[in-house]
DNA sequence: ATACATGCAAATCTTTTGCAATCAA
DNA sequence: TTGATTGCAAAAGATTTGCATGTAT
């Protein structure tokens, strides 16, 4: 594991935001660890193939890097905020409908926050 | 809704593959229906504001477009062929496990998929 | 006549790659 | 010294945009 791939690392468990390549990047030059952008992303290729950490594609939006604790993602349908949720044996249940061996899942669930919940009041 | 979307949405909704817009800018070719890609891209962006279509973002991969008729998917982990599943009621059992109001969802179930299994082992 | 739909090319954005320079064992 | 790691620039791939043209109401 490489000098920049440790820092990586670091920032994305130590972060509870689901940060972007750009992001990771920048906050590594704001902590004076200048790497250039080609080299976060293949650090993270690296850290994913690994398992070290996890990859959360949005449409439309650079993906997200996370920690592997688990736990599930919930999407505002309004303004896209991504938040954590932890479900309880979700794994169990699903396994429980199916034949198939279920090694892991995805799960987004679309939501309305209570932000854009506030400003549809509103209006 | 243009000429163009209704002859994607029927591609779409007749297809039980995920197409790519790609794929169905060269359906649409085989077709005789010439549209540029740029057209393809667009209607697909109206028909999925309008909630007619889903869209799916795997990474690594050009979005896919599906029906709507409610199922989930697995991803098979070494070849990473899409299917579809149909699981039972799952947004009741997610809504029972908080307060927050599940709009929809949207799950991808990680396996491994019988040739890849079969190929395993043989090895 | 007006507003929307289209085709095309170019722009954009994210991510990957090639290659030369650098670093570490 | 050898091989991996890095930075930079350029490439690649998917999607969007600008604009001029065409079409339908």
């Amino acid at each position: 594991m490489t000098k920049n791939a440790k820092y990586i690392l670091k920032i994305i468990n130590s972060s509870s935001d689901h940060l972007t390549a750009e992001q990771i990047y920048l906050c590594l030059k704001e902590r004076n660890k200048a790497v250039a952008l080609a080299t976060v992303y293949n650090s993270l290729s690296f850290l994913h193939k690994e398992g070290l950490i996890k990859k959360i594609s949005i449409e439309g939006c650079p993906d997200r890097y996370d920690n592997t604790k688990r736990h599930d993602h919930m999407i505002c349908k309004k303004c896209g905020k991504l938040s954590d949720i932890t479900l309880e044996n979700l794994t169990g249940r699903l396994q429980e409908q199916t034949d198939i061996y279920i090694i892991s899942y995805d799960l987004k669930i679309i939501y309305i926050c209570d932000d854009c919940l506030a400003k549809e009041d509103k209006a």
